[in-house]
DNA sequence: TAGGGACCTGCC
DNA sequence: GCAGGTCCCT
């Protein structure tokens, strides 16, 4: 179990995952979760890379857990879980925008449209994601035909602003800028707000420490750490805080910390709405 | 800085 | 009513 891409993933039959990584896609059979089948155009070096495979899964649980005991029962929901890496910044940034103000099903079916947008790859039926230079060129009326709503315009306004500071550059170049500098320089972009920017510097740029409070750990974080805050708006300083809270806590491995929190929560909602 | 409303579309 | 929010306005 991984987050961060799912929004390229579907499953084609059961247990078989059809995924597109940049250039690259991947054909996996899980019917056996310990031994993996992969076909790909990609080599393993990619595929052990996206879901981070060379990293100690065991030595970031064993942190967080010491770090923060209260999380043990939410891992223990979802023990593999990893932060992914995908390869392609425009990618994973603009799959990002299409989820504000959303649900999970309208997501895969718009990003599905977007990706009509690229070239087709070779080896498999699907599509190469579109340029930030081809994003910004979309018809907004084009979009709105195919059920983006408002976001028909601010996704290709987006693109433009993007191109206007460098295009796909400027977003590889916020890989190497320091993690607040990143979550600055995006939030410097109109249609950009903290949360799509720290979901964009934790899967597109890898900025492991970044933590987005969208509503699910929003509902977490008061739940868990911040009672005083119920029936509460969560104002740009609370989100701050909630974001300092588990930095202080996990350091880089804030933005795995909290994925178990947001899981769970996007789980069970509608359990503690009702306790 | 806090709070409230609008915004596309579709599922619950 | 609300979803893996953001903008704009008091």
């Amino acid at each position: 179990m991984s987050s961060g891409q799912v929004f390229r993933w579907e499953e084609t039959e059961q247990d078989k995952w059809l995924g597109v990584d940049g250039a690259h896609w991947f054909r996996v059979d899980a019917k056996d979760p310990r031994q993996l089948r992969v076909e790909s155009n990609a080599g393993e070096l990619e595929f052990r890379r996206l879901f981070r495979l060379d990293e100690d899964l065991a030595k970031h649980l064993k942190v967080i857990r010491k770090s923060g005991p209260e999380l043990v029962p939410y891992i223990a929901l979802l023990p593999g879980l990893r932060v992914m890496k995908p390869s392609s910044v425009v990618e994973e940034t603009f799959c990002f925008l299409c989820t504000p103000n959303n649900n999970l099903a309208r997501i895969l079916t718009m990003v599905r449209a977007l990706s009509t947008y690229g070239e087709m790859l070779t080896g498999v039926q699907a599509h190469k994601f579109p340029t930030v230079v081809r994003i910004a060129q979309i018809d907004e009326q084009d979009l709105r035909a195919k059920g983006f709503g408002y976001r028909a315009q601010t996704i290709p306004s987006i693109a433009r602003q993007i191109v206007e500071r460098g295009g796909e550059q400027w977003l590889t170049n916020l890989q190497s800028a320091i993690y607040k500098e990143a979550h600055d320089e995006l939030l410097s972009i109109k249609g950009i707000g903290p949360k799509l920017a720290d979901c964009i510097c934790l899967f597109a740029l890898h900025h492991t420490e970044a933590v987005p409070v969208d509503t699910h750990l929003w509902q977490a974080a008061k739940r868990l750490y911040f009672p005083d805050w119920t029936g509460k708006s969560l104002t740009g300083l609370r989100y701050r805080q909630i974001g300092d809270h588990f930095r202080d806590r996990f350091g880089k491995l804030a933005g795995w910390a909290h994925q178990y929190l947001f899981y769970d929560n996007l789980k069970n909602w509608r359990t503690y709405r009702k306790g």
